[in-house]
RNA sequence: GUGGGCGUAGCUCAACCUGGUUAGAGCUCCAGAUUGUGGAUCUGGAGGUUGUGGGUUCAAAUCCCAUCGUCCACCCCA
């Protein structure tokens, strides 16, 4: 074969559109029953935007870019992820405003140079939200809970909500000091990734899953004890709005999100059906970024969901999901150059009348027309062919019912759209 | 970036371990049985540079090396 698909990019093949379609379809329509706008950003932008967002030392900065020089020599990123996108193109286009809530979604292709693996591809899709203006723990709370509405309309159950809290600029230094002299003496004899992590960022010792690590992980202070004040409520609140709104969440002390911009709360979602890459959504609140980067000091909170991981979901759930490929009402049969011209013209203005109509290229025998009609499910099969057109009728055939009758050829698509 | 599994017809796979005529089967597709009627059945047919390149050998789908791709896991994440 001479060309693929580059390396961790797939193609979505007309029998598995449909699931996508579906999934998107659902993802609209709740973002704006939560009152969400879209908003669509270019697919890359300035390298320094996510650099200078998710933090130099994060594995996507460090070694998951797609990044390239243009024919100016500006350095340019492929999106990694989107909240950076937005929250430029928020501030560059003054959609975010004193006093004004801003409520804004997306579903599009990100990119990360990574190893493929199951539910893991260099490019990959996200629909998510972001939301701008308000430090109000409900603002997460409605995040959360609208993730989890659009995975039951979905028909996913199964899921684990995990949470946390990552402290603010307040509490979070004290925090990298206690843990600092908490693993001063144990690092050396940690794995190679902890003592790296150690001196970057000691948060990720916390997710290290060498079971020599843990050890010493379990024993480390736990960052809900030095939250300060004002995180400490926030995510108190956001814990009694979940159990007021039923949806079941487990603290996890140890989640740590792999972007430096996340403050208080951050959460995923995870699921038991999909090997190791298990997370789904994966969000939480980023209340310094916007100002970091220019514009109004302004709390926000967004998430993102995995499209893909929703489609392994779906696939392994649905045991035999028949592709519910779009057949044509109408498929026109004919028999030599005169029928043809007449079905032609039959089959164009069935469209023009909104039926969906098709008909023979192939020069197929009747047979085979019949047989191409039949794997495309259309619901009749109108037949030209000699005899017709002297009567100046054709044959209507219910494919269902097996049942047939001639008709006029102007009569034949009112039958059908009565 | 690291480790392991796998690349054979459009699809799912067999033959590989133990090298040996013309690389097989099911599904799909095409034709016929049915001179102009789909689904079921039967008969026939088409379809392959065995991922690619090199090596070993009288002989390679089979053994070896490289490379590309793919899958799974680590890392990390959606």
């Amino acid at each position: 074969m001479k060309y693929t698909a580059p390396r961790g990019t797939k193609d979505i093949l007309p029998d598995e559109t449909s699931v996508w379609q579906g999934i998107e379809k659902t993802c609209r329509k709740l973002f704006e029953l939560y009152n969400y706008s879209e908003i669509r950003t270019p697919v890359f932008e300035q390298t320094e935007l996510f650099t200078r967002s998710i933090g130099q030392t994060t594995d996507i900065v460090s070694k998951e870019m797609y990044t390239f020089l243009d024919r100016k020599g500006r350095s340019l990123t492929l999106r990694p992820e989107e909240t950076a996108p937005v929250v430029r193109a928020a501030i560059e286009n003054n959609l975010i405003q004193k006093d004004k809530l801003t409520k804004l979604y997306y579903i599009g292709p990100m990119f990360r140079y990574e190893r493929p693996q199951m539910g893991r591809q260099r490019q990959f899709h996200q629909a998510g939200i972001e939301v701008f203006g308000s430090d109000n723990p409900a603002i997460d709370v409605e995040g959360i809970s609208l993730a989890m509405q659009i995975f039951n309309r979905l028909g996913i159950s199964n899921l684990e909500v995990d949470l946390n809290s990552v402290g603010c600029n307040k509490c979070r230094p004290e925090y990298f000091i206690r843990i600092k002299s908490f693993f001063k003496d144990k690092i050396k004899s940690m794995c190679e990734d902890c003592q790296k992590r150690f001196e970057t960022n000691p948060l990720r010792i916390l997710d290290c899953k060498e079971p020599n690590c843990q050890k010493f992980i379990e024993k480390a202070p736990a960052i809900k004890d030095i939250l300060c004040p004002e995180c400490k409520t926030h995510f108190e609140k956001v814990i009694t709005g979940l159990e007021s709104l039923k949806i079941k969440y487990k603290v996890n002390n140890r989640l740590v999100r792999g972007l430096d911009y996340y403050t208080c709360t951050a959460f995923e979602i995870v699921s038991g059906q999909l090997g190791a890459q298990n997370a789904v959504c994966g969000g939480g609140r980023y209340d310094t970024l916007v100002e970091e980067f220019g514009g109004p000091k302004t709390a926000a909170f967004g998430f993102a969901i995995g499209l893909e991981r929703v489609v392994e979901i779906i696939k392994s759930t649905k045991s035999n999901n028949q592709p519910s490929k779009q057949a044509p009402s109408l498929y026109v049969a004919t028999m030599g150059d005169e029928a043809e011209k007449i079905g032609f013209e039959l089959v164009s203005k069935a469209r023009g009348a909104g039926i969906s109509a098709d008909m023979d290229y192939l020069r197929k025998s009747l047979k085979a027309q019949m047989k191409t009609a039949d794997n495309e499910k259309a619901k009749y099969v109108l037949i030209i062919g000699d005899d017709e057109i002297k009567k100046n009728k054709a044959i209507l055939k219910n494919m269902q019912t097996g049942g047939q009758e001639e008709i006029a050829f102007d009569e034949a698509l009112h039958r059908l759209t009565s």
